[in-house]
This record gives C-alpha cells, sequence and structure tokens, in this order.
DNA sequence: CGGGAAGTTGAAGAGCGTCAAAAGTAGTGG
DNA sequence: CCACTACTTTTGACGCTCTTCAACTTCCCG
C-alpha cells in the first residue's frame, strides 16, 4: 500500500479556483505552517503544495532516504519511529491534524513516517518550500518557532524516556493527547486514541503488555474509563496529574 | 557562584577594536552561529555579543525563567537538564566549544543549563539577534539547519532512552563524544569525559552505579581503557560501534 | 459467523535500581 | 610535602519494576 496524490481540492482546501483564499475552509489553518500567511502569500504556497491520502500502514518514507518533501497533516494521524538493526523500534512522535512534518534544511529524512488512520497530507516540495523563504520571511520565522517547540517537546520526552515509571508515563501520555485535541478546537476530554498498544509502548519506551496492564490498574482506580480501546474518559484529572508529574 | 560578564575579548574573539574581523580567531568559528556571516555581518553581530564566564556548577539559566538570551558556547562544557518535583534528573544535552544553547521565538527557557567545566559563553540578547533577522536572513536560516540537525540529534537520543540497553547506551555515548572531538578538530581517540558520572547516568537514563559498572565491564573485555576518571581511551572501535547497535 | 489480529491477564525471570561500604581522588592547610 | 577531609567512583549484595513467554479474550472485517 503506498501513498496516492489526489487532487488538492479536500486536504489543506487548496483548491487552486477558489482564489481570494485558497485555504479558508482549512480547519487547523491557525495550527499550520500557513497561519500567518496573507492571502497572496498563501496563494504562493498553494502553488507549489500536493494533497496526498494516506490509510492506516501507508509509508510515507523512510529514514535515510532524501528528504525531497515537507509535509503539514490536515487530517488523520501519523507516526514518526526510527528502528535499531534488531528490529527494536521507537516512535518518536505522533502527529495529528495541524502539524508540521520534515525538517527543513536537511537532506535525508531522519526517521520514517507511518500513516495510523487514514488522512490527507498538504505535501511540499522541500527545495522549492525553501526558495520562497526569500519570498516570504515570515515563513522561514514561522518555521522555526515551530522546531523551537518541537525541540521543546523533544526535552519533555527524554525526561519522560529516561527518568518516568510507567505509570507515569502512562498518565502523561494521555494528558498529553487530552491538551492536543484542545488545541486542535476538539473537546479535552474522550480522548481519543487511534493508535495500538504497541504504538504506544514503543513511544513510552514500554511493552504492549506494560502499557495494556497499567491501563487497567488506572481503570481499577477509577482515574480513567475505557469506553473502547481508542476511547478514553479521564475520570480524575488531578490524580492523573499528580501521577504524571509534571506534564 | 554566578556567571560574570567579563570584557568582550577572550570568549568568541569578539574584541571590537579588532576592526575587519572581530572572530577571526575563534577556533570554533565553522561551528558556530556566526559561520555563514560575511564580515560587515559578524561585526554586527558582535555588536550586541557579551562574553560571559562560567565555573563549574554555574546556573546559566533555569527552566521557566524568561528567555532572554540566547549563547554560544565557545569554550568549556555546558549541561542543559530538567528536572522532575521528586528531584529525579534528567540531562537532555551537554554542549561543547561551538553549540549554540537556547530556543529563538521562545518566551521561557525550556532547561536548565549549566557549567560542567570552567569556560566562556558568547551571549546574545535574544530579542536584538532576533531584530537583527530583518537585515541578516542567513541568521535565521542558519538556526533553523541548527535546529533541525539538534531535533534528529533528540530523536537519536529517544531511541537511546526508549529501547537500548546500558551497554549500548554507554557505548553510544562514548562513540557520540568522540564523534563530537572530531568535528571540532581534536583527535578522536582519547575521548575526554569532563562530566562526572552522575551526569552521565541522567543523560542515559540510568544510575551511576550501572555507569560506572558497565565502564568496569567495558574495560574488563578490552573495549575501552580508563587513563583516568575522564579520559578513556577506545581501544576496540568496532567492538563498540557493534554494542552501540546504530550511531 | 469465523479466522486473525489486537488486547488483556498471569507467572516467572532478568536487568537495572537501591542500599551500603570501600577505594580512589581532589582540594586545603599545616 | 604530607595529612586531613569531603566528594566521587567503584564494588558488592539484594530487591523490585518491568520484560518475557504464554495462554486466553475481545475485537474487527470479510
Amino acid at each position: 500500500m503506498t501513498a496516492t496524490i489526489v487532487r488538492p481540492s479536500i486536504a489543506c482546501q487548496i483548491d487552486r479556483s477558489d482564489f481570494p483564499d485558497p485555504c479558508r475552509k482549512c480547519d487547523v489553518h491557525d495550527l499550520t505552517l500557513c497561519a500567518p500567511l496573507s492571502r497572496p502569500e498563501a496563494r504562493r504556497l498553494a502553488d507549489i503544495v500536493a494533497a496526498v491520502d494516506f490509510e492506516p500502514g501507508t509509508p510515507l518514507f523512510d529514514e535515510g532516504e532524501p528528504a525531497n518533501h515537507v509535509f503539514n497533516v490536515t487530517a488523520g494521524a501519523v507516526r514518526l519511529y526510527k528502528l535499531l538493526p534488531d528490529g527494536r523500534r521507537s516512535i518518536t512522535g505522533f502527529l495529528f491534524a495541524g502539524d508540521f512534518l520534515g525538517l527543513p534544511h536537511r537532506e535525508v529524512y531522519a526517521y520514517s513516517a507511518e500513516g495510523i488512520t487514514t488522512g490527507i497530507l498538504c505535501r511540499f516540495p522541500r527545495r522549492q518550500l525553501e526558495a520562497l523563504f526569500e519570498e516570504i520571511p515570515k515563513l522561514e520565522k514561522r518555521l522555526l518557532g515551530l522546531a523551537s517547540n518541537e525541540l521543546a517537546a523533544a526535552q519533555d520526552q527524554m525526561l519522560l524516556l529516561g527518568r518516568k515509571t510507567a505509570a507515569e508515563k502512562v498518565a502523561t501520555f494521555l494528558l498529553i493527547l487530552s491538551r492536543r485535541q484542545e488545541r486542535r478546537h476538539l473537546p479535552a476530554n474522550p480522548v481519543s486514541v487511534p493508535m495500538s498498544r504497541s504504538d504506544i509502548a514503543d513511544y513510552l519506551g514500554l511493552t504492549t503488555e506494560t502499557v495494556s496492564r497499567t491501563f487497567t490498574q488506572m481503570k481499577k482506580q477509577g482515574a480513567i474509563t475505557l469506553l473502547d480501546h481508542s476511547q478514553v474518559q479521564i475520570n480524575d484529572l488531578d490524580r492523573l496529574a499528580a501521577l504524571s508529574e509534571s506534564l
């Protein structure tokens, strides 16, 4: 299964016939790359974008491959990961609608990316986007800000991986997902968990069994309710926050 | 003990009387922020820089504090870390001469920073540096490139923390230090380890005891020799590389 | 409805952490 | 130069958290 390119109409709502404001209908506009751009600037971006559909498991690119594109997720969920030669996997991030994907000024991808759900990406040829920096310095500024935020998040993740217990890791994970829903203008509470237990495990530096056991334990303590395997209701936010030990 | 500001003369060699090329004498010039700048551009930077001395243990800034400055390390070593409320510490990075310190476009520091050895920083008021972006776009491009590299390194560190064994972690750590010495035009082999065992432990998500035991074991196997506590001779690079499981 | 994947639960074991003590190192002052 | 102290590092014994291996259950999609 491979990513398919579709007409740029649904995705970032980049319908080129929609002249005055091509991204107008994008419901995550204020989170994306495009947020700070004026309408004519957004049009320049729209000129180089393509929308890409993906399905669960679709590989988007692989670590080490020439980094010809960067992306903005506009719908669905994506996982980023690295592998060790013997197959051990580390998931370094989950992306949702609005998240930027790819490292500017890097010639090869530093990690692999796959779809988790069905979804859509805005795809930009990296060279062309970088060329636009000259014309629209705001773009570069925006990307530098995004990169700084990602670096801060990466530090938090290192703290989690290196120093937190299993229960603290899972509690932190649920709180992060909840917060991200809020940032995407969704309700904070029934937390949507589209990724598998083994994705969560590889993200938290645990095994699927430990993740599952920890969920069960939190459920027994009444801190959460599992509506189904991918919907978690947070009942006791304070307890969860206390467990997570900050963040 | 607090960081002291010294006349900008030794540090990045930013002696303003040294008119034509204020950073000329900087032996890590090609690694710093300043690398891509022309002489007049470098002078504009030199106008806003201050040199700051630090000692072992000197706090440079604390997590959560307003991020009024960004830095370039020009001599010595620095540790970046985050703390949990109960005191557990995660060291998110070690910086050496040439390394950039601080996140542009972020209002507060995401981590704390302390000196490990004595050393010197080039200190830039963040606002003023960001203002220079308009005038010298190359600067922003440079910072975006540096941020991308740091993000890639952060992913590697997550893989290490989440999925590697103690021996793999220590082996990787030694290889990273060795590589960094090479990038700083130093011999690859007697690896200088200026940080304490407990710094290393907090960087690798281990305890000092485990770090020490792992060193001892590698010594017994002949892979390394401990010249003293802060000088490690790598005898069997291949074995170490195999142990590290890539990177 | 049935088969395969994903998730849960249980029992046993390993790797690393914890606690404690000894050995080595560095800095200070006589 | 040596002795004294305080700290870092090393080593040892033991314990606990999380992993491993395995069986069972639930979910999902044809």
